[in-house]
DNA sequence: TATAAAATGAAATATTCATTTCAAAAACAG
DNA sequence: CTGTTTTTGAAATGAATATTTCATTTTATA
């Protein structure tokens, strides 16, 4: 019989995930399965059955109750009333009007509510505004470069790493253009017509990206564009631009909805460039 | 045997409150009982079982499952999931277009509904889970900091040049450790105790970034970790761990929650710090 | 490698729970 | 009132669930 702990069990969600972390090492293989899978989802925990977690856990029924054991419940079902009374008290549909309600009255407001909810927003209205198909011509356009240049600096610069990265993850050659502005327009011109740029500016523009993207279009190099605004000065008529809208925050933009943008335009160009190079 | 709806029951809370309202007068008396209760305990109804909701409700069980069945469902049971999946992060109305669009259109839906969907629930669980005072532990102890040293590399190294781009535009003094695994852990052994570092890392594990922070925690050098569990090796219980996870959507992971995380930490930070130093 | 200890899965058991049944009470119509 | 229908509650039934047991596998230890 495996030991149990004497000490009284948690009686909290957070107390749990406490214990949890600082047993996990410790813990037989299948208990910790146990122990990621409760805390990646607590709500399948508190409202769905013994048979219905462990097999989503993948581990038997035993090893559920076991698991609630060896922290000192009585049982799974003990266990259980802690992760559902963390849900309590937080009805989600009632959590949404509050949102806005408090947002009306009370400025003071935590400030990552306020940065969610802007994050939130923002991404919904980039969902309704973009068109689909212009980020599908985009991604078919890069798909058929042979090296994608990604060029964005200052508050666009996490976008252009994050491209970078994905792009290199899915086996698509990018090189990232930085440095001095000299050095950057010196590096675009270099930049062939079966190639690719990507560039990103928010306003307030950097000069640079824009010198940039003149040069790849005088040279024919087809050029993606994303910004926050049509009439921002990269954006023009013959190349692509995708336009994603973040909501400030008392002057400051995050880029939680740009992000999303940019993840899908690395995913739906690599669906396409693994279908032209079907072996690897 | 009382009249039973030949309508399909409705599959959402919101639709089910709907139909308690309008039904309301038209009911017995003791399926008003139980429609109040439904109304004003729904969470109640969704965690708890018959003989408890029965007993706060003040009529029998055979009631509940009557009621439940004047509306439509085969039984409490089949009310009840109602009730529990408007307890879930899934917001409603996206969770039943899912359901109808994947039946019929073969789950062919579009990568931006996706990972737009995917990012705002990401964001949502991360305003529900994560600890506010954390934040503000975390921020407290990055704004008494002369240098912050930042560090997070593959997929986290978007997240490191967000947090560098908003420290500095903030008049904080900010360094972001990368290049090579033997230089960083050199760099990070020359952080003193009035620094600190924030250290980022995400599933699979850099082995790079827990060597730094442990190089850090033995020179009691403050650390701030982002992590995507409390499982990740780099958390630990004496420093101090944020966790966002992304919700992932066919094995691919956003930044979007991160990035959120990852600007409210900087802007806390950001104010702490001018009120340290009221002049510039 | 041999032995003991721990962990695990499958099946049996006991419990809890939802559902149904049926008789009594209440409401209603003539 | 009287007979009929609807509503209601208590108990019986049946289904689902959690828990325990035990044989087997795995892991650790000497």
């Amino acid at each position: 019989m495996p030991k149990t702990e004497q000490t009284q069990p948690p009686r909290t969600y957070s107390e749990l995930k406490t214990w949890i972390q600082e047993h996990y090492d410790s813990l037989p293989k299948r208990l910790q399965s146990v122990a990621a899978f409760a805390l990646d989802n607590p709500d399948v925990v508190a409202l769905k059955t013994i048979a219905i977690i462990s097999e989503q856990a993948e581990v038997t029924d035993s090893t559920l109750v076991r698991f609630a054991k060896s922290i000192g419940y009585d049982g799974f079902t003990d266990m259980q009333s802690v992760f559902q009374e963390s849900m309590r008290y937080i009805p989600q549909p009632y959590a949404q009007r509050l949102n806005r309600l408090e947002t009306d009255s009370q400025s003071e407001q935590s400030a990552l509510h306020k940065f969610s909810q802007a994050a939130s927003n923002s991404i919904h209205k980039l969902e309704q505004q973009i068109d689909e198909k212009d980020i599908l011509k985009a991604s078919e356009l890069l798909s058929k470069a042979r090296t994608i240049y990604i060029a964005g600096a200052g508050r666009a610069f996490p976008v252009t790493t994050y491209l970078h990265y994905n792009f290199l993850k899915m086996g698509i050659q990018a090189v990232i253009i930085d440095g001095i502005s000299d050095t950057m327009t010196e590096k675009a011109k270099l930049i062939r017509k079966d190639e690719a740029l990507i560039a990103i500016t928010f306003s307030p523009y950097s000069a640079h990206t824009k010198e940039l993207v003149d040069t790849c279009l005088v040279n024919e190099v087809p050029v993606v564009a994303i910004t926050d605004s049509t009439l921002s000065p990269i954006s023009r008529s013959d190349d692509l631009h995708l336009e994603v809208v973040e909501e400030e925050v008392s002057g400051i933009r995050g880029l939680s909805a740009t992000m999303c943008l940019a993840l899908c335009l690395a995913v739906e160009t690599g669906k396409l460039t693994s279908k032209l190079t079907p072996k690897t």
